[in-house]
DNA sequence: TGTACATCAGTGAACGCGCGTTCACTGATGTAC
DNA sequence: TGTACATCAGTGAACGCGCGTTCACTGATGTAC
């Protein structure tokens, strides 16, 4: 185990913002949001505990940092996936959800930071901006959904959307943690997909 | 601020254990799962640092503890909202889902314990009992659900179970937290209900 | 191209602090007779 | 009913520890001329 950042050139860094960012992503899939200390994070960048106030105000700042490029990350796999609603409107609502679940899987580090650290969004202009742009990805495909039926036979875009992040939230909490299969029979993304198919059911927009 | 626990009598609390369970409760609510250390605890139970370690191995014991009786709690009440599927399937069902959220919003500590103090529950056998227990509720409700319906139209109990669970998990983690109203238009029941409506007309169980 | 200088981004020592944990102790309670 | 004694459930002092944070410092880098 090389406590030591392998990147580290001499005295100055020359990345450490970055660096403590990604320390952080590690620190937080290891040992939870709240398991380790600035400190910590600094060391593990192979850094003095005093070098991080150069970059951050102070853990809570690091963190809401970590959230902030996780949203933009975030914010572009869901565009990327929803593709402006291509092919069709019902392919990019799924690839969206898809994407959702890839994300929490493979970036659970940056979701952790996002939705399970406790960081103030509502209290951060910048963070509230980029976690309103990644959100709004669900509800357009949603619309696109929507699109050529009248409004009054179907509930809002956006109440569709929290449906749909609400269970996508509670699939990745409750069963895509911990070793796989362990809390259930089924995949996450099984349960997902099945879940998400008969709530369309649900809503007309899939047959039987 | 009183910080001496009230019902305190004399050199012996008489009631210790309990007491630090309820203190801990608060400090949840208050600070998050690890927003607090064992000795706030004690402290908030009016008690020297020290005292805790007579009833507790440490801190990690003392959450598991309290996740243990929030789990009891929360079967029971769900059990009771059941009510072994009267009047009719359907209804308890729905009784169900209401139970679940009721018990999130009213007893926010002990929730947050049993769902996201980061407690193990695979590595520890009563807990993981009284766990099971609580969420058999929702498997049996779907069950009585379906008790009419060919198997071979529908999906395994479990299955939905796990479904409305998820959805009830990320309603109330992204929905029934902070000031009311401030991250969605719609309220956790309107927004837990509605979803559930839709879902289950997905499963043929509900008209239109 | 060389040099002087300003600025940047680190260090490491120091401090005060509160926590976890142990320990010998002691006040209160329960019980045998 | 009294008394002796064991046990229970607390105290408070002590310890070592690591963290957060500040500070004067210094090595490295950038830039003006």
């Amino acid at each position: 185990m090389n406590k030591q950042s392998p990147e580290r050139k001499g005295y100055h860094h020359g990345n450490l913002k970055q660096a403590l960012v990604e320390a952080t992503l590690s620190l937080i899939e290891e040992k939870g949001p709240t398991g380790f200390t600035l400190a910590e994070a600094a060391r593990s960048a192979g850094v003095s505990a005093a070098a991080p106030y150069r970059h951050f105000k102070g853990r809570e700042d690091l963190i809401a940092e970590v959230a902030r490029q996780g949203y933009v990350l975030f914010a572009e796999q869901m565009e990327a996936a929803f593709d402006r609603g291509n092919p069709n409107p019902m392919a990019a609502f799924e690839a969206v959800g898809r994407a959702y679940l890839s994300f929490a899987r493979d970036h659970a580090g940056y979701y952790i930071a996002m939705f399970e650290s406790g960081v103030s969004i509502a209290g951060n202009y910048e963070l509230n901006m980029v976690a309103n742009r990644a959100m709004a990805v669900q509800t357009q495909a949603a619309e696109k959904l929507f699109e050529h039926m009248p409004a009054n036979q179907r509930p809002p875009a956006t109440m569709v959307s929290y449906h749909i992040w609400a269970m996508s939230h509670g699939v990745v909490e409750l069963f895509a943690r911990g070793e796989p299969g362990r809390r259930a029979p089924f995949s996450p993304e099984e349960l997902l997909e099945s879940g998400v198919g008969i709530y369309l059911r649900g809503l007309g927009l899939l047959p039987k």
